[in-house]
DNA sequence: GTCTAAAGTTTACACTGTCAACTTTAAAAT
DNA sequence: ATTTTAAAGTTGACAGTGTAAACTTTAGAC
């Protein structure tokens, strides 16, 4: 099933990957990357329904390479330590990408309409959460509740420090000027959270 | 300076702010927002540099509102207590608000260009954190990155519940359904986080 | 009552997502 | 090897968008 361009495709969803990493996701326009894959405006129709079809895939390759790094950083074996490692990872990856993380999580598109998307983030999720099962002899319902704080706290870590980046040129709070002291902090702070959960 | 329309101004900010509430970010348009307000597609314009000038406005009333919801929300005289409801506050105005909170967060904007938005995020932020001072004996450090921690957590939770909203049609994994649970435990959560913190 | 600048309108332009109708071409069917 | 066909790509069009320029209206200062 050979076809005229070689595999127009992924050279989109890496084109648009790339346009965004670059430029942030409030300037892409179907056409934009059209244009650079040297192809004509309405191409990506014949491979993606829709501009947000196609944003799902670059969301998607998002998710699996913030996977893949998390993949790489879990050399120990105690549990504990490699729970904090993948969320500074988590926060790293987020930092070094903001605007597809942008788009992993801020743009608003229904995920339920992706369910390669969604597989794709639980997969990354299930990443920075399986190690906490290992630590459980309590209820299930404690588990999840314990995973969900876990999330969030890290997640908020991420959201925080980048609201923080995009407004530090200004005069700001004492409260925001912190975040560089957050940074150097992460694993600190994570590993006392862990610590604090309620395994009982 | 009395002129024509009477106060189209704040008019179009109310408008924008009820269609965003309704209908969500990426739907809005200037043009259609003009026309609900009965005026031609470009009288925004003389009050507004752009649509993004508008929507900063938007979300400063936004911020606005939570911080006055946050306000309401302090009865006892016990710090901890207070900023657990603060916190519980903060979460379940996103809730209930959460296409606003979505232009108050995740919309992409050049938030140093809008003063006046950052003076009441930076408000909102505050009414969450000024509480802890209260409670801190430690050093200034100490304080801020508590602060930040704090902040992550709530606005963490906020997110996470929110991706989980967004997803619960779907069959998803025991992390995801157990949102719910969440909420029923917000309180909890944000007490046990807040005496987890190190106040030395 | 005239003047002036603010408030609002009209027109226009470049850009966007997307549809329909067309052409090309690789590979399956004969 | 030739025909067929459906996938891949192009052209042209349409409605909707942000916004700039030039115009008109009108409220209030003189």
């Amino acid at each position: 099933m050979r076809y005229h361009h070689g595999n127009l495709r992924e050279q989109l969803i890496f084109c648009a990957y790339d346009w965004i990493s670059s430029n942030g996701i409030e300037s892409i326009s179907l056409r934009k990357i059209a244009k650079i894959a040297k192809v004509s405006q309405t191409a990506p129709y014949r491979h993606f329904d829709s501009k947000e079809h196609m944003l799902a895939e670059v969301a998607t390759l998002g998710f699996e390479k913030l996977s893949s790094e998390m993949n790489k950083n879990k050399a120990t074996d105690n549990p504990v330590d490699d729970l904090v490692k993948c969320g500074v990872t988590y926060i790293e990856f987020g930092l070094a990408n903001e605007h597809i993380i942008d788009l992993m999580f801020n743009y608003p598109m229904k995920k339920t309409d992706f369910p390669e998307l969604l597989a794709a983030a639980d997969k990354a999720f299930g990443m920075l959460l399986e190690r906490l099962h290992y630590m459980h002899h309590g209820s299930v319902g404690a588990v999840q509740l314990n995973s969900m704080s876990l999330h969030a706290y890290v997640h908020g870590l991420l959201a925080i420090i980048q609201i923080n980046q995009r407004i530090d040129t200004s005069a700001q709070t004492a409260f925001f000027k912190a975040s560089s002291a957050v940074k150097d902090n992460l694993e600190k702070m994570l590993s006392a959270f862990v610590k604090s959960l309620d395994f009982s």
